[in-house]
RNA sequence: GGUCCCAUCGUCUAACGGUUAGGACAACAGGUUUUCAUCCUGUAAAUCGGAGUUCGAUUCUCCGUGGGAUCACCA
């Protein structure tokens, strides 16, 4: 009795993987690696209108992304059409699902009628009793029709892994229709006919699925299968604690990897956004998570998606990275800039400069802007930035300052370490009679071009006398 | 409106019915630093309200309140 775990995730193809889906495809993997079970991916295209081209391309790319791998899949619906209208026959002949003829216009006439008497909007049922005789005349004379579920009149209990037990009333509860006049099924008939095909054992989806769950329970009550378990995930909320929508920010997966997110931040991130370990410990990688994910901790209350954890954690990732990796990462962002293929750099320069910046970046495309001034043969420069009032620095100072370093960096022969420079530029600060910072300010203006950057001696050694020397003339020369 | 779900710092969350209600992010204040960042230290910040059960409720029950989801021939 190996009672093998199988999940899967099963996105509808109407544009790209939403966060929300990811999060849900991560839960899903976890719990399928975790048990050494089967994590499957099906696509649920069963809405020929909705269909975008693209969309399941996307939607795998960002999947593999992650590492989020499936075993099985995909898994087409609009390919199985027959399978369903199997079933949903079967279902007619049982007496759980009948034949529905009722037009757009009727059934939208039936629910303004119902929303002026303050009811609740739902089938009356005008088909359900129509004898096979009439069902025969009227569809062999063309009239197009639908099959819905008959829906028990009764209560319905069912667990849920998050939520616990749950209870639902049959006669709130609409006649749902199975099969479309198009002949493809809903979501709920396919749902319920893969996943009992599939031998699915766990369906992890999101909480909006909740309410439709008793229809699915009683469709497998119907087919006399067993249900699998249910576990309805809490909702990612926008900022106002709606629904997190695209109206309020990015929500598509790949948004998050174009502005310079890395994929370990977003799943650490993703991961802890209705689940947490019950410890104190913060950081996980996907491996750990398969070893520590657990349903009875999923959070039951909806989580608001807030980015400023996951610059926080980004940022910890970037610097965590070797600068080996981190070169390789960035390299895109620098390919994509107007100036990068303009300048020219030793590898090893290369490393030095981002191993500088590593600290500061929160995004990938950080990098760009802030190995700019290393990288560039000659920077343009902005002079209100050697100008400081705090620091009591103005236009004199500047050129002071520069006038005196450059003989003084021209003698010096070590630039190996931070100080012999720093040595060398504090005797010409104690014979000039200055503050640290008066004559140190301009300086790192000059090299970076940069209001926030290393500081001056790191700067210096960082790039060398050659660099260093060029740099400061150039900026006196513009200056005065 | 019907049905259903949910409720701890601003945010993510921890707490066998017994804790000074803990941590992280963000904020703020210091330290390190010529700037920024990193790093370190500290401060402020929460149990939605009311009953009940109990010696004792953040925790259990009920009622409010608030928020959310859902009610298609969409998923």
């Amino acid at each position: 009795m190996q009672n093998s775990v199988k999940t899967r995730f099963a996105p509808s193809p109407t544009g790209y993987l939403h966060v929300g889906g990811l999060r849900t495809a991560l839960y899903s993997y976890l719990y399928a690696r975790q048990n050494k079970g089967i994590f499957a991916l099906r696509i649920e295209d069963t809405d020929q209108k909705r269909y975008v081209e693209g969309a399941v391309e996307s939607m795998q790319n960002a999947l593999n992304f992650f590492n989020l791998t499936w075993d099985e899949g995909p898994i087409f619906q609009s390919k199985r059409t027959e399978i369903y209208m199997k079933y949903a026959t079967q279902l007619v002949e049982a007496g759980h699902a009948y034949p529905c003829f009722c037009t757009a216009e009727r059934l939208d006439e039936m629910r303004k009628q119902q929303e002026a008497n303050k009811q609740p909007p739902k089938y009356d049922r005008l088909c359900l009793n129509l004898s096979a005789a009439e069902i025969k005349a009227r569809s062999e004379a063309g009239e197009a029709y639908v099959i819905r579920q008959r829906i028990p009149q009764e209560d319905l209990f069912f667990n849920d892994l998050v939520r616990g037990e749950m209870k639902f009333h049959g006669k709130d509860i609409d006649d749902q229709v199975l099969i479309k006049s198009d002949g493809f099924p809903t979501y709920h008939l396919a749902n319920v006919v893969d996943d009992h095909e599939m031998e699915v054992t766990h369906v992890i989806r999101g909480e909006e699925w909740l309410p439709s769950t008793p229809k699915h329970v009683w469709l497998y009550q119907a087919f006399a299968w067993t249900p699998p378990a249910f576990a309805h995930l809490p909702l990612l909320l926008n900022p106002d604690r709606s629904k997190l929508s695209k109206r309020q920010g990015d929500v598509a997966a790949e948004d998050y990897i174009k502005k310079g997110y890395l994929k370990e931040a977003m799943i650490n991130f993703i991961a802890f956004l209705g689940w947490n370990p019950g410890t104190e410990e913060e950081f996980f990688t996907l491996e750990q998570l398969v070893e520590r994910f657990s349903i009875e901790r999923v959070q039951k209350a909806g989580a608001v998606f807030n980015l400023e954890k996951l610059d926080f954690l980004n940022g910890h990732y970037i610097r965590a990275k070797s600068i080996e990796d981190l070169a390789a990462l960035v390299k895109p962002w620098l390919e994509e800039t107007d100036w990068f293929s303009k300048t020219s750099f030793t590898q090893e320069n290369f490393l030095r400069f981002l191993a500088s910046v590593q600290m500061r970046m929160k995004t990938l495309t950080d990098a760009a802007p802030m190995l700019r001034p290393f990288l560039l043969d000659e920077l343009d420069y902005d002079f209100n930035l050697f100008y400081s009032e705090k620091m009591k620095v103005d236009k004199t100072m500047t050129v002071m300052a520069l006038e005196n370093s450059i003989p003084a960096l021209e003698a010096l022969e070590d630039y190996s370490n931070e100080e012999s420079i720093k040595a060398c530029l504090v005797t010409v600060i104690e014979k000039l009679g200055v503050k640290n910072g008066q004559m140190l300010w301009p300086m790192r203006v000059a090299l970076s071009n940069e209001q926030f950057s290393p500081g001056t001696f790191e700067l210096i050694q960082l790039m060398g006398k050659e660099l260093t020397l060029k740099r400061l003339q150039d900026a006196l020369d513009k200056i005065r």
